[in-house]
RNA sequence: CGGGGCGUAGCGCAGCUUGGUAGCGCGUCUGGUUCGGGACCAGAAGGUCGGAGGUUCAAAUCCUCUCGCCCCGACCA
């Protein structure tokens, strides 16, 4: 197997090296497709309500779908690259259970971060399992107890399996459900650096990913993430670009730098000198009963982007208070947050925050100078001077002209208590991290693969060392990388359809070329079009053929709605000149005439 | 988990306010006429009105409880 995917789909259907396989010939007749004029009122999503209507999948509760034979083709044909990606890129394939008792959990009490995520079940025992939403645990137990030596590492293992989530909100068909196919890869090395090192796999894997979503032919952006709950140390998403798609990243045009809300960093941004004059006595004003920053503002006068957002955050340690300090209009990051302070941070406790005086909601940097032990972190658009509004301290107060010096005072000199620093999600037009005088961009993305360096989380967590080869006890390093199967079917869609129906790319349709029969019942068309059909398969293309009794339009629409890339039309017309009508899923209008003999070789140039 | 909405034939919906024979379109089946972009005519089948309880002579309709599903938000690989 060639190592260079992305080159392999030039010729779709080529399986190895060299000798094409045949593809298959199914008839429409004695598959199941059953399309539909219209979806049902609960589909919104386009990816949602054209598998629907095209006879893909079908529901069968909330977040729950049967995979019809049309998706069952695309999603092998996924599975396929993914597997031919992964084994060349040195992984091996494997399949750990469904069901997971939960003492597996006892090390890494991920039952109890995942929560009502995770499905359980009882058996008669009255023990519990959980249905697999991820596998870093047993995977992990699995390698512990079969490695005994440094010198059987690095490993790279996978698997392609249905995962369970219990998804407080499933929605948008396939894009988020409750039960969906998922690759999930984990390696484990000795070391982070060097040959067989976890470094070298994360690139590995990377690039297998790469060339995974381009054999896919997807519109895709590589952003770096945070690792997010899972841990770890680095992390990037692989994005389906799609205006509908649920998350928010944000790119560079001029360095190519690409990151999710959570992680992306903002360039240098101009500060206050905490020398500015106040704009005016600091005024009280009554704002009782206002839930948020829109209404207080709305009622006082002010805009949010002249209001001091004042969010109180705890070190999860020890006593320490730390005030986050945005612009009213901006979201404080808590990953920043966290890299500011140096030291990790919850959000505080309401009822805490009161005890230690807190007006939790109306809170004001000024209580940087009643609380001890607290620090204040300011947003540099923040820091600024003019006009600002805050808090008050006390409930159902605001104030209007606050002023950085004159209310917080010299403690702002004080490093150790206050820093101005990026805390703030990033947003379009903010500079570019990497490009001095750049703005970044904004665009929306469907996460289809997340790859993390998970370091020892969960070596450190269950217990899996081995001695290295000074005989010295190592934690064993891992990494973890999963693929959305059945999500990237939808991503597809939601990426690539029109009015008419889906519209698929090669490597992945369900079949390559859809054959309409104009006469099935007609001997000599039927001639014709077996013959067509074997010179396809022979080809290595999969092809349908459509030999339904029904009216053309109908035929039409529905290949159409199914999404083939190509349709070879036979009827009396073509076929009195022994030709066909070729016509691409892209192409508008009939398409063209091209003689039968030549007909496999013009579909195998278009895939 | 908060807010909103919906469950009536395979799908889309009307009927509910004001209780009284359950309807329409698409699809399906039969016959006929058609046949290159979701045909036409005639006929037919198909419904525990999500479920349970209650009120009433009588409940799809009113009341109570319950289950399921969708959307917005919170959350989220």
């Amino acid at each position: 197997m060639n190592q260079h995917g992305s080159h392999a789909s030039n010729r779709g259907m080529t399986d190895h090296a060299g000798a094409a396989a045949p593809g298959v010939i199914q008839s429409w007749r004695t598959t199941l497709i059953p399309t539909a004029r219209e979806a049902p009122a609960e589909a919104e999503s386009p990816s949602h309500v054209l598998l629907l209507r095209a006879g893909f999948i079908r529901k069968l509760g909330a977040g729950i779908y049967d995979y019809l034979p049309l998706a069952w083709r695309v999603l092998s044909k996924i599975c396929r690259i993914v597997r031919q990606e992964m084994d060349s890129a040195g992984a091996a394939e494997l399949l750990l259970p469904v069901l997971l008792p939960t003492e597996l959990y006892a090390g890494t009490r991920r039952d109890l971060d995942y929560g009502d995520l995770l499905f359980k079940v009882t058996d008669r025992k009255g023990a519990v399992a959980a249905l697999g939403p991820t596998h870093e645990e047993p995977m992990t137990e699995l390698v512990k107890a079969a490695v005994t030596s440094y010198k059987q590492l690095p490993l790279n293992l996978y698997q392609i399996q249905t995962k369970f989530r219990d998804e407080a909100r499933p929605r948008s068909g396939l894009l988020r459900c409750r039960e969906f196919l998922m690759k999930d890869a984990y390696t484990f090395h000795l070391a982070v650096e060097g040959p067989g090192g976890l470094n070298e796999a994360y690139d590995a894997m990377h690039r297998a990913y790469v060339n995974i979503f381009r054999r896919c032919r997807l519109d895709f952006t590589v952003v770096e993430a945070e690792s997010g709950p899972i841990g770890g140390s680095a992390s990037h998403e692989f994005m389906v670009n799609c205006a509908s798609g649920e998350d928010t990243i944000l790119k560079c045009p001029v360095s190519g730098y690409a990151a999710n809300v959570e992680k992306c960093e903002i360039g240098e941004r101009p500060r206050g000198t905490f020398a500015e004059p106040a704009t005016g006595d600091l005024m009280e004003v009554h704002t009782p009963n206002l839930p948020g920053i829109e209404e207080v503002g709305k009622f006082m006068g002010v805009k949010p982007a002249r209001m001091l957002k004042t969010i109180v955050f705890r070190s999860a340690a020890d006593v320490m208070w730390v005030l986050a300090v945005v612009r009213g209009d901006q979201e404080v990051n808590e990953g920043k947050v966290k890299a500011a302070t140096g030291f990790p941070v919850v959000l505080a406790d309401e009822r805490e925050a009161r005890a230690a005086g807190f007006s939790i909601g109306y809170v004001s940097p000024r209580m940087i100078r009643t609380v001890p032990a607290s620090m204040l972190l300011i947003d540099p658009d923040a820091s600024l001077g003019g006009f600002w509004a805050s808090g008050a301290d006390k409930p159902d107060y605001h104030v209007k002209h606050f002023n950085w010096r004159r209310d917080v005072g010299d403690l702002l000199d004080d490093p150790r208590r206050v820093r101005v620093t990026d805390i703030r999600n990033a947003v379009a037009g903010d500079p570019s991290p990497r490009a001095a005088g750049i703005s970044l961009e904004t665009g929306r993305g469907i996460e289809v693969g997340h790859i993390f360096k998970l370091g020892t989380k969960y070596s450190d967590a269950m217990g899996f060392s081995v001695l290295d080869e000074k005989q010295h006890k190592r934690a064993v390093i891992m990494g973890c990388y999963g693929l959305g199967v059945s999500r990237t079917m939808a991503a597809c869609v939601e990426m690539s359809h029109d009015a008419n129906g889906i519209v698929w790319p090669a490597p992945i349709a369900p079949y390559h070329v859809v054959i309409t029969m104009m006469k099935p019942e007609a001997p000599e068309h039927t001639a014709a079009v077996r013959t067509l059909a074997e010179a396809l398969s022979d080809a290595g293309i999969d092809v349908l053929i459509d030999d339904r009794d029904e009216r053309p339009g109908v035929k039409f629409k529905d290949a159409d709605l199914i999404g083939i890339p190509i349709r070879l039309t036979v009827g009396d017309k073509a076929l009195a000149e022994g030709s066909v009508e070729f016509k691409l899923r892209t192409d508008p209008g009939k398409g063209e005439s091209v003689p039968l003999a030549e007909a496999a070789r013009r579909c195998l140039a278009a895939l």
